[in-house]
DNA sequence: ATGCGTTCGTTAGAAGTTATAACGAACGCC
DNA sequence: GGCGTTCGTTATAACTTCTAACGAACGCAT
């Protein structure tokens, strides 16, 4: 398993020192989200003072896009592993969810308000891309071809981002069911929008995800 | 229709000019989101200095707060005229997506990333109430009684948010996938979380919908 | 029409932020 | 043990929100 570690002691020390800040920055974000990240703040939590952090982050929007960066590569990795423990789709379903309420913030890092002008990384659409994939395996795992409809012929011509997964159209379609449907059900839970009425979110999770499994009623 | 009229030169004056001021902040919001409107800049492209907002919002957040709350009177009131020209769910779904897709940005100050430590005004959910209940009165419209699911008999017993709506557990239930479906769909679309993929939005938007109105396939 | 009080917009300033520049010290490779 | 790289510091600029104090403009009432 260990394999990059020819670390100079520099090269060591740095990259602790990195992953002290993301963590410091975690922190904060959990307390009052992703506008209120003050580099300043995280240095002084750390003992030293303001501009020592640009030594390790170029800039703000730096920083933001590297916890981006780890919150795509750990969905990625709790999908894999979920997947590589033999999890079929309600078995990614909820370790998305559970996932997703160990760190709202985090959740909304990836899936939340996009910034206009922000555009991601090479590597984070691939992070993206490999997400996709996993979730795209479990469907074809699971999925008989139904009946045509106008959405999964349309897919059928627009298969570009399967990257060559040998998925039918009604698998692909019941990926993107999948994506948005739990999609819709979490960020709105972790929004707070169910708050004021006495509704039990894990339910309802599981009413779309059973919906989801089951072809019909 | 016009009832509240009873404004002095002063009054006249000070609502234009707060009109004004959230108008540039839409404009900058729709630049580069919600982090990046700044008081200053406003102030500035309205010719004035600075401090000078303050006589009109006590702080940014009362501004935001402001702004959050235009949007949802904005989408209630798309609903209400939706609704009143007779529209039924598909009406109300196309309406949702038509008015999200006008400022992408307003959709997300509404349903987007919470702030952690934020609470909306009483006056703010109490329009999200009616938000929903013109939903409700669209689901119970059109709701045959489906059968029960450990769901619906879970929102048999949990209610309070229907507020004394007569709709069936079946129309609580369609109301709620109704909401969180579609704004998977259509969060993720504004998000450009298909961008990467040749998909077409509307047509998703359009399955989910016809799965939505026709209880099984 | 003329006070006179309220409201408005200004400038000055405090406290915070991101980010750069220049300097000194510590580190580690050779 | 030197010596170059890297690190952390302070100083500084430009920006932000927001308060305070002042002066001017406005409009209501007499």
């Amino acid at each position: 398993m260990g394999k990059t570690d020819a670390q100079t002691p520099r090269e060591r020390y740095r990259s602790q020192v990195r992953a002290e800040i993301k963590e410091r920055a975690w922190e904060q974000i959990a307390l009052a989200g992703v506008p209120a990240l003050s580099l300043n703040a995280v240095a002084k939590q750390m003992g030293m003072s303001g501009p020592a952090l640009y030594r390790y982050f170029a800039s703000r929007d730096e920083l933001i896009t590297a916890l981006i960066r780890d919150a795509y590569r750990s969905l990625a990795e709790t999908f894999r592993t979920a997947s590589a423990a033999g999890a079929d789709l309600a078995g990614l379903a909820h370790a998305l969810r559970d996932w997703a309420l160990a760190d709202p913030q985090r959740y909304f890092l990836v899936y939340g308000t996009p910034v206009p002008g922000y555009h991601a990384p090479d590597d984070i659409t691939e992070i993206s891309a490999e997400i996709m994939g996993t979730l795209l395996d479990a469907c074809a795992a699971l999925t008989a071809d139904g009946q045509a409809t106008p959405f999964t012929t349309h897919l059928q011509g627009h298969r570009d981002w399967a990257e060559g997964h040998p998925a039918s159209p009604a698998a692909l379609r019941q990926a993107l069911a999948f994506w948005t449907r739990l999609h819709g059900a979490l960020s709105l839970e972790l929004a707070g929008h169910f708050a004021g009425m006495d509704l039990d979110p894990a339910l309802l999770f599981a009413a779309e995800l059973d919906e989801l499994l089951t072809p019909d009623a």
